[in-house]
DNA sequence: ATGGACCATGTACCTAGGTACAGAGTCAAG
DNA sequence: CTTGACTCTGTACCTAGGTACATGGTCCAT
């Protein structure tokens, strides 16, 4: 087994191909080895690495973000204390990010249960959900 | 009382004044009415309706998503059986978003407790977190 | 041994979401 | 009644995150 070509991993990875040379480019995965004719040839588990990225896009973690994410995991030249820093950054950072989905969450499921039968809509505030905000 | 100016919006929701009214153009906040002068002069209801698009963005929903909820209450052209739909909907995709966060979360977590003491890291598996996806 | 499907590099282009002027009018404190 | 800070519209420009060629070299099933 030779590992997947580029076209493999995108299809699998459900991106395109230009997306995986763009965050080789950027860093977000690693370059991987080469067969004499220069194709790049991908260990499987590159699939869950652009999966992860793509989904924590949609989290609201930018590319940046998402590579110091990584970065928690591979980087030997770092200290413990440093890793768990900045794991417990992070974890601030989702801790926020759920607290908020969960008002608009209660906002929506009442919003969706007072919605049923009644005759207008003007009364179904969603923008309570994040408002009050202690930043 | 006269309402709040642009700029003074601007600097209660900390965004830039271009910002609101780029937001006005795409039809996320509604135009507000003018003095003789032509300016703005909005309602301080306003701060938390751009904090709620700021933030809403932040847990990665796009403009359009964001327009989408923010519809959910001030249309009056729809049934409530369409909105309760709409509702729904974007309920799944926040249940969503909450449940894979939870995952980073715990994996963050497993990765800053066991990152106490120990020598190298590479053994701290973030990517786990969202492995597996079943879209 | 060859042609259609892939891949490589490099550069150009695109969309979303703003941000920054320019040029002209308005507000209000002194 | 002026002057510095704001605001208006319109248009141009910017960054992030891709996406699309063009040109040329591989791969492999027939």
């Amino acid at each position: 087994m030779k590992g997947l070509t580029i076209g493999q991993l995108a299809k699998q990875a459900q991106v395109n191909i230009e997306t995986i040379r763009y965050y080789e480019r950027r860093g977000l995965i690693p370059e991987p080895p080469r067969r004499e004719s220069g194709y790049r040839q991908y260990s499987p588990d590159t699939v869950a690495r652009i999966t992860f990225i793509k989904r924590a896009q949609e989290l609201g973690f930018s590319l940046k973000e998402i590579q110091e994410l990584l970065s928690l995991r591979v980087d030997p030249g770092t200290t413990t204390g440093d890793i768990k820093g900045r794991a417990e950054a992070k974890l601030a950072d989702i801790k926020a990010k759920i607290h908020d989905l969960e008002r608009m969450k209660k906002a929506l499921m009442r919003l969706a249960a007072s919605c049923r039968g009644r005759g207008t809509t003007s009364e179904c505030p969603i923008l309570d959900a994040l408002e009050s905000r202690r930043d």
